[in-house]
Parts: C-alpha cells; sequence; structure tokens
DNA sequence: TTACTTTCATAGCGTTCGATATGCAGCCAT
DNA sequence: ATGGCTGCATATCGAACGCTATGAAAGTAA
C-alpha cells in the first residue's frame, strides 16, 4: 500500500539492466507535469523530457497515472519528515512562518517551474482524472490536519489565545500558500511573495494581544 | 478592440436567423470551462453542454480560444463595475471583506461548478496554451491593481498607517481568494471559507492599532 | 417568385492522444 | 556456450482531438 515502493517493478534479478535512471527520469517526469500539468502534458513531452521511449516508460513506471502520482509524491517529500517538521516547530507560529517562507522560495526557482505542483497540475481537468485529483487533495489535506493539529496544541498549552479558529487559521496559511502559486505562476517575484508570506504572518493571533472574538 | 462587441459575428442583416440563444450556449460554455478547464475542455464537451453541432459553435464563437475568452469575460464581470465597487468602498477594508466574502460565496455555489474560473481552467496547460494563460493572467492583475490603488489611497490619506505595504496587502487578499478556489475544489464548505475570510482580514491593519512596522 | 445570405446537419479532414505488439539486443544463471 | 529473462527500438493501434468541407434548409430583400 505504500506508494514509495522503490519503483514499478525493480525487484527484478535477472535480464538486460535498465539503460537509463530511473530516478532521473522521474525527477525530470516531475518537472515536466509541474510546468505542464496532469492532463496537459503528454506521453510525447514526457518521453522527450525523460530521454526514453515510450515502452520503457510504460515499463518503468506503469502507466501516466501511476507516472505521475509518483512524480507527485517525490515532489511532496515524505509526509513524515513535514508532519515531523511542524509538530516539532516551537510553536504553531514557527511552522507557519517555515511553511510560507519555503513556498515563497520552492514557487520562484530559477531552475524550477513557477508555482507548485500540487497546487497547478490537477486545479482543472475531464472527469477521468477525478482520481488523480483527490490523491492530490489528499496531500493538501493531510499537511492542513497537521498544522491545524498544531495550532489546537498551541491553544491548549495556552499559547495561542483561547478562542482561536484553529480551522480558520490553518485555512489562512493554506490559502496563501496555495494563492502564492498562482501570483508566481503569473510573474510575481520572489521578493514579493515573502512579503506576503510576511504581511499573513502578522494576522497570527498574539497571547500578548487580547483575543478579540467571541 | 473591446472584449464585448455583443458576440463573434452578430451584426447581420439577412440569412437564416440563430437557431439557439447566443447568451444560454455561452453560459453553458462558461459553466463546461468552470468545471474542467480549458484545455481540459472538449469541443464535445462543450457542444454537448451547448446543445450546439461544432460547425454552429465555431460560427458563432470563432475557435475554442476565442470563446473561453470570451466564457472567461463574462465570468469576470464588466471591470469597469469592478473597478468602481473597489474605488467607490467606505474604505480599502469594505472592498477587501467584500471580494472576500464574495469569493468564498460565488466559489462553494449549489449549481454551479466549486472554485473560481480563473483560479482553475488554466491554472496549467501545455506551451500551446500560453495567450489564454496570459489574458487570465492579466484579468487578476488589473483587480489586483484597482485594490492595491486603493489601498494606497486609504494610505495617502491616513485612514491606514503610513506604514503599511500596500503591494503585500493587496498581495494576500489575491492570495487567500485564489488560494480559496484550491480548498473549494477539495471540498471546503462555504461557512469555513467564510471563516478563512474572516480571519484573513483580521491581519488587516488598523489605524487606531500602533503602526508595527518599519 | 427569385436571388441572396446565413445557419443547419452530416460526415469526415489530418493530427495527436495514451498505450502496445513485435522482434532484436543485452545481461544473468547454469 | 546456452537458455531464460528483461529492456530496447520500431512501428503502430484505435480513439479522441480541434476543426471544416459540403449541400440542404430557412430566413430577408427585390
Amino acid at each position: 500500500m505504500e506508494s514509495t515502493e522503490a519503483g514499478f517493478r525493480s525487484r527484478r534479478k535477472t535480464g538486460r539492466p535498465l539503460s537509463f535512471d530511473r530516478d532521473a527520469a522521474l525527477q525530470q517526469a516531475m518537472l515536466t507535469f509541474w510546468r505542464h500539468g496532469y492532463e496537459t502534458t503528454s506521453i510525447v513531452d514526457l518521453t522527450t523530457a525523460m530521454g526514453v521511449t515510450a515502452p520503457s516508460l510504460y515499463t518503468a513506471f506503469g502507466d501516466k497515472k501511476r507516472l505521475f502520482l509518483e512524480a507527485a509524491h517525490r515532489y511532496a517529500g515524505d509526509p513524515e519528515i513535514i508532519a515531523r517538521a511542524i509538530e516539532g516547530a516551537p510553536a504553531a507560529y514557527d511552522a507557519a512562518r517555515e511553511m510560507l517562507t519555503a513556498a515563497a522560495t520552492a514557487y520562484t526557482g530559477d531552475t524550477t517551474p513557477k508555482g507548485c505542483l500540487l497546487a497547478s497540475a490537477t486545479a482543472s481537468g475531464s472527469a477521468s482524472s477525478a482520481e488523480v485529483q483527490r490523491a492530490v487533495a489528499n496531500i493538501r489535506q493531510r499537511i492542513e490536519a497537521c498544522l491545524r493539529a498544531r495550532i489546537e496544541r498551541d491553544v491548549s498549552a495556552n499559547v495561542l489565545p483561547p478562542g482561536t479558529n484553529a480551522v480558520a487559521l490553518a485555512g489562512v496559511i493554506m490559502a496563501v500558500i496555495q494563492g502564492m502559486s498562482v501570483l508566481a505562476r503569473d510573474g510575481t517575484a520572489r521578493a514579493a511573495l515573502l512579503a506576503i508570506a510576511e504581511q499573513t504572518l502578522r494576522a497570527w493571533p498574539a497571547k500578548s494581544h487580547a483575543p478579540h472574538q467571541a
């Protein structure tokens, strides 16, 4: 059930070895999906970028859907590590700050496509891609749940004011992160995104302020 | 140069009249693009939804690109009206509040697709759709510029603290709006989006508070 | 009625889509 | 060396893509 079972068909013992670097090919596939989206990336686009023929792609990765899912998981990184980073932060504020600045930076890389693969690649699609859209949504929601739990923990620990709406606060952070992807795609520079991140963090409820909600 | 020249080929005086309601067909096209995106909506999808054959679609709307642009402009509404609404608001805060709550509501309609057409339909695409992506980005940036100008006006009028970063503040609002589209597509309910809107507005710098930035 | 204009429905254009059948090439185990 | 795998390159497959040629149908203008 684990998605990272070290590839699609790797436990072979005999036969001709792969003539290409599977990991490097996956990396190129990820970049291509990142730039052009899931449905709007063709197999030819992928084989060209990966330097591999179509039959090799299919034997190594299954089909387009599985290749995308593997690329998406590689993009998202290990969810356990993310969870530990959020939970291990000094406070929810620090986790949110790290998430926002990391997003602003990652969405404006020089050598990578602009924006967020998870935010753009399956933002729309025909009915046939519903399963892929759900998988990407799950990745998002797992991160949101983790941040929300961290906020709730801070509320319980009195680090955040008791009236804090954890769902809304986590939602704002997630919305800004996803929205920054759109802005980055439109050409907004890294500095501007970082300023948006800073401005967003000014909304963070502080214990030193009186909680101003019912 | 005006996009709304009342259709693609409407100034006819003789000949067989249109057997379908051009406006209603455009509305259906808009809903279809809204649901499935630009490139990921096929001509068959459109003709089915619009109740029109392919040749009729092409004579009435030009081609897929022009049909989408016309649908996108219908979705976005008259930019003049939007500009007047932002400029005519009591303060930038009210404009931002209206934009956020209107987005939260519009993205979770019962009879419309979830999310925002402008945010999702061209979030990704092959190189051939670059022109359409740019057109949609322009719509976004026009709104952002309008909000930013309204914020700057409030700063000049001392309604907002002098140190206010208008670019970042407008950017946050735009990012949250675009991000809410992603959340809405993932299934987030209207109430949750409205809570995010409220939480976002708490970040709004108030003249009554001491400005806490350099 | 007749000429003219424009839309309609049918059918299909050439291209690209995701995915494969086929046969040769390369590597391991024996 | 040889048999058994497995990946490689070539050449497609049927379906769907965006789009259009064609001629009949339905109006207006004379």
